[in-house]
DNA sequence: CTGAAAGCGCTTACAG
DNA sequence: CTGAAAGCGCTTACAG
């Protein structure tokens, strides 16, 4: 398909919009994209005119023609390795989805979902086939667990503006990223913790640090007293077996900080598996949303992420960014919620 | 921003390639986007030279130049009514937007979600200030219940490809759509009825008749045997009140058919009024699918939509639109689907 | 089989 | 305040 295919009437144009207004197309260009430090200004007599002539012939400018000439194209593009439209609704990332809908609405941008990708190898590369499909955006909006720093490396390289949801780190380039402020959150459970008189705590979670499983245990460990006995252990769910059980009771650990719902959920099972309940036996926080199931966390004394909140930023964030490229990259630490559940009790 | 600007690397460019393998950009061109009918043909050994230059240049099309040259975007664009990612997951719409995911993952297509155009008076228009947005995208896939035939006719008369999903018709133009087969279903319907023992059946329904709604009336009208005495009553769901309740008890009519669900629940509430039950007093079944809320129908006899699926088809079509624009519009029917629910009885 | 050139519809220095 | 011209990175007839 050609753009001047037979059945294709020919578009109208900035020339034949300059041709009748009797200007050049430099003016209409001017009125149609009316920029501060512009080099070119219009009568208001002329503009008058080219308003008419642009109303009379029905002009709509080309907005993939405007791209090229190097104007803005107002399209945001959205790449996330889950799902863009999870088929369960109750999807972690669902909710940025929503944010950024509506940060995109009130801001006039339109939403350009990378739902090609997916086709290399089964999982979604922003570089398929060597192509970067983000060109025809302004800038993007990167989610998803997964992690691929070459993808973002890259990124940095050829200047392009995006924004993480979530907190990433680039050797050798600078990411502005939106996301959760585990380290002040978890800190702040510790500090909950104490205040109910635990001692003993334990951290639990992915053997994969990440950034933000770093933030979570950073936020932890600097939130130590003289008082407080803190452990970490990097533990696949599964891992979570009836003799390390065993070593945890005897620990005198008296409340678990799970980094994830799979976790929580683990330890649940196997204390269940010997008749012990949570928190009659032990007290466990969550520090997570779960992933799959809200109503899955309803019991569960734990953090909460202000996701649909985070979409939105995220599209503040990346416009200020695409608006001033040479800024220094803004980074948002997203203020989090405590969720008193009925896992965590006093001792 | 412009595309040149300060912070932003020179990129890769096909002459780059083309002068690092040693051959002209026509060549280079030839090689990323192979067509059949192609005037340009490229050795063996050339075009190995050319990708392995690709390779290391890093080379990447700009998809924004491919497409001013006339070439394929590969990108489609969706405009809808409604939210495109609803707050309220049971939203009717949803389904549609599942599946147009997973036709775009298929095909390899990007989606384009048209969110900037709320801005303009509170309602999305699809040319917002004389803009047509939808320029970028190769085609379009129209949704939502609003109904801008304006709009339709000016993208035909443009000669942009486009589906929408229910049927639309439009004066002087031909539009291809992916719709519910409520001509059969009800026809169904109404075979069923029958069959069941009702011979006095009515249709209530919208005033405002759109294609939807002709259609469940002439699958209505059509199936009318000899026994039958079918009638239709076009009434708000408020104009449902005690004295049209009377009206309906006295005429003798066995089954009511509701062509939305507002109208079916407005009717259960005003018989309940009255001390009368569905379908002990009076049959009833939905000719639709609930709006917003999927759990609310559970219980209705009713039509069911495979929405997903066609999202799915929406997407092939209007792909199979896009390569061949001189066709004939494609329109689908779908087949729609009967569940029994509780409040269609025998007589 | 391949190259030189025009053109897609804009924007933006550069001159008046 | 405005015009003429170059250029964005491609594709596609048109010539060899």
């Amino acid at each position: 398909l050609t753009l001047t295919g037979p059945k294709r009437a020919r578009r109208v144009t900035q020339s034949d919009v300059a041709a009748m207004a009797g200007v050049s197309t430099a003016v209409v260009s001017a009125v149609i994209s009316p920029k501060p430090g512009k080099t070119i200004r219009v009568g208001e007599e002329a503009e008058k005119r080219v308003r008419a002539a642009m109303e009379a012939l029905g002009y709509a400018p080309d907005v993939v023609a405007q791209s090229l000439a190097g104007g803005r194209r107002n399209i945001i593009g959205v790449f996330t390795y889950e799902a863009v439209f999870p088929a369960d609704r109750k999807n972690f990332f669902y909710p940025f989805l929503l944010g950024i809908e509506r940060g995109a609405m009130r801001s006039g941008q339109d939403l350009l979902l990378f739902t090609s990708s997916t086709l290399e190898k089964g999982r979604r590369s922003i570089f398929p086939k060597g192509t970067n499909r983000m060109g025809i955006a302004d800038g993007a909006i990167l989610l998803g667990a997964a992690q691929d720093k070459d993808d973002l490396k890259r990124l940095c390289d050829i200047g392009f503006p995006f924004v993480t949801i979530g907190r990433r780190e680039v050797e050798g380039g600078h990411v502005s990223w939106v996301a959760p402020d585990y380290r002040s959150a978890v800190g702040d459970v510790v500090t909950r913790c104490r205040a109910m008189g635990h001692r003993a705590l334990m951290l639990i979670g992915e053997r994969e640090v990440r950034e933000q499983n770093e933030d979570r245990e950073r936020g932890f460990l600097e939130n130590g007293h003289d008082d407080l006995t803190l452990s970490v252990e990097r533990i696949a769910p599964e891992e979570i077996i009836p003799a390390w059980i065993d070593e945890l009771l005897k620990s005198g650990i008296t409340v678990v900080l799970a980094e994830t719902f799979a976790h929580a959920v683990a330890l649940e099972r196997q204390l269940a598996a010997r008749g012990l309940k949570i928190p009659d036996n032990i007290s466990v926080v969550a520090l997570a949303a779960p992933l799959f199931d809200e109503a899955e966390g309803e019991r569960w004394t734990r953090i909460s992420i202000p996701r649909e909140e985070m979409g939105e930023r995220a599209v503040e964030t990346l416009i200020a960014k695409i608006r001033e490229p040479g800024k220094v990259p803004e980074n948002i630490m997203q203020p989090l919620g405590y969720v008193p559940g009925e896992t965590l009790k006093a001792i």
